[in-house]
DNA sequence: GGCAGACTGGCAATCGGTTGACATTTGAGG
DNA sequence: CCTCAAATGTCAACCGATTGCCAGTCTGCC
């Protein structure tokens, strides 16, 4: 077969750089909006599509010699696959999607950074979406992206156990910060960054604590329970359990009345911005903190620390569940050993001023 | 054509519901993942595939009693529609891009949840993507998207303006906070927030006023800077431009040193997070705010007002922003009337603690 | 009753890749 | 110089939709 068709080449050889492409493989990929295929590199290069396919993604099935031809041509013709023509028959679209209940809420941040970078490093690409805190809205996302990603990451999902399952049955799923069994999760060490709260407040000479809780669905608020639960069994405080609370700062606001009721001398709130809100009512209400009122959070999220006072509070790694998260996926698809997912996350006492001795000590 | 194929037909038609799948059927489609495709509703409903995509995506171009059965029988086999399948011989794959220059920087989060929903709503899918402030990753990341999205929103991007109008020119392209000739973009009414803004400092009492730039390639810093440099002529007061700065706190606390050095009664920045920056290096150093120094700031972002003293700031609609920079897009892609993009957003000066009159009056 | 024109629905090509089966080339070994 | 296997490349079917074109049917109206 001749590499070099003769006849309908006029436009002479010399040189050898652009004048290769001849003008009209040119003129018709101009009309088609710029976009090379796999066609016009076979064609440039003097071979078939599929040779071209496999070129491009079967290292080694191929000559080095073939090889470097093609890749030569795709990069003189700016080729770029398309992936929705790859996607098709290999059912891969290269792209995850991670859910989150609140977009605004700070804590998601770090987890969509720490999920985008993950997944671009390894030349995935990320949706995000918005659940709002409702799981009929959270379903009928899950199954709007099902069918064009390859895995799903649910941050702090409102779903059932079994809706989860039923999701993971048909598709990779991951969980952030909820724990289902069959299904892979990413979790934080709550007991440690628990442990040093309490050990904390113990500390101060409190002997009575509240915890707000957050919304009733939501997994971490139980576990976070559980273990102020133990702590505060094991060094012989006082806890009570009030909520739920809408996991937001206008959540905290609403909760100093109960939290006041209770007579504790320290508030510990599901998150942070349920503490920034109770802290501001009390503020308003000249409840003065931590002097009447100690006051921590979880979740170390952005503005916690300009807060005034700033806020005590237990942080994990935001960013790194969501880069976990994602290399969890990934391993999953590619059918690889997953990375040990039960290895949980370092959570951490970042002590600040709202947190004190109670007056009366 | 018989509509009910009989022969292989073993299990009884008594139940009118699920016994209508023939089991031939149901493994097929079970084999296959569980999703069903246009070719399974075509046999289950007696019709063609061409006529199943027709009544599910041409509504009036088949007969109602048929559209009737088709819908029927892609309901009961829960058929979800190939997305890639679709984009293939469309080039529409229902998926829009947002590219933000840094994902934790707060300012930008009202701009993803409003392109999200405004996304959703109009059953799209929204990609979110980082640029980590380098407009190398940007043109990157541009590129690695372009083919498989149905347009770009560039918030805070940090591309030349031939770059973006090259951009532009392969595929639709929104900006925010950015104008760019030939380009659609949704940009916030800068002088209207400024000039409350100057007329509040004045009143107050300010004279001399700093401004802490933000980065050189910040498009929006300078446009701040002009309208600042504006009603300051107007008002008589003295400005001067200091920077450029890192949109960060840590890029605010960096500047305190030049910004005391000017001598000013009053500083305002770039944005929040900058402001914030200089007010915690302030208290650091034991200047008092705003009693020697006043410190405003832009954008009206999450911790702005718990900080303390809270941020004096100018807001913009920043949900507003990406929900309408969503819609522009998508008047774009159907070729309607586009929306007046040359409307301006509304921004709105924000007066909190950090403001007061200066000392010396 | 007959005919034009509107409606319906089907055929088959197409989008841009991937991949199993097969043909051809190449080179080593005898 | 010949044989045979390995290496390389091609053919063609396929993924799941969309859509231009055409044929058959139905309707209304004269």
């Amino acid at each position: 077969m001749a590499r070099v068709p003769m006849g309908e080449v006029q436009p002479s050889e010399p040189s050898p750089e652009a004048s290769e492409i001849p003008g009209e493989l040119a003129e018709r990929i101009r009309r088609r909006g710029g976009r090379a295929t796999i066609y016009d590199i076979a064609e440039l290069a003097g071979v078939s599509p599929s040779t071209v396919s496999r070129a491009l993604s079967k290292p080694g099935r191929i000559s080095a010699k073939t090889e470097a031809r093609i890749r030569d041509a795709a990069s003189r013709l700016s080729f770029r696959i398309n992936p929705m023509a790859r996607a098709l028959p290999t059912g891969r679209s290269q792209t995850l999607a991670l859910l989150v209940a609140d977009i605004t809420n700070p804590v998601v941040f770090g987890i969509v950074r720490g999920a985008e970078h993950e997944a671009a490093r390894a030349g995935y690409t990320l949706v995000v979406a918005e659940s709002q805190e409702s799981g009929e809205t959270e379903a009928e996302t899950t199954s709007r992206l099902m069918p064009s990603v390859d895995g799903i990451i649910l941050a702090s999902t409102r779903l059932s156990d079994d809706a989860i399952r039923l999701t993971a049955a048909r598709t990779p799923v991951v969980l952030i910060n909820r724990a289902v069994s069959e299904v892979d999760s990413v979790l934080p060490d709550v007991e440690k960054g628990v442990a040093e709260l309490l050990n904390h407040l113990h500390a101060l000479g409190h002997r009575s604590i509240v915890y707000l809780a957050g919304p009733q669905i939501s997994w971490v608020s139980g576990r976070r329970w559980e273990s102020l639960l133990d702590s505060s069994e094991a060094l012989g405080m006082a806890i009570v359990e009030i909520g739920p609370t809408t996991p937001t700062i206008d959540g905290g606001r609403g909760a100093l009345r109960r939290v006041l009721a209770s007579k504790s001398t320290a508030a510990v709130a599901f998150n942070d911005l349920i503490a920034i809100g109770l802290m501001q009512a009390a503020a308003r209400q000249g409840v003065e903190i931590p002097g009447e009122l100690s006051v921590a959070g979880f979740d170390n999220v952005f503005g916690s620390e300009l807060m005034c006072p700033s806020v005590t509070t237990v942080g994990s790694e935001l960013e790194q569940a969501g880069r976990r998260a994602v290399r969890v996926l990934l391993a999953r698809l590619g059918g690889d050993d997953v990375e040990d997912a039960s290895e949980l996350l370092d959570t951490e006492l970042i002590v600040r001023e709202s947190t004190g001795p109670p007056r009366d000590v």
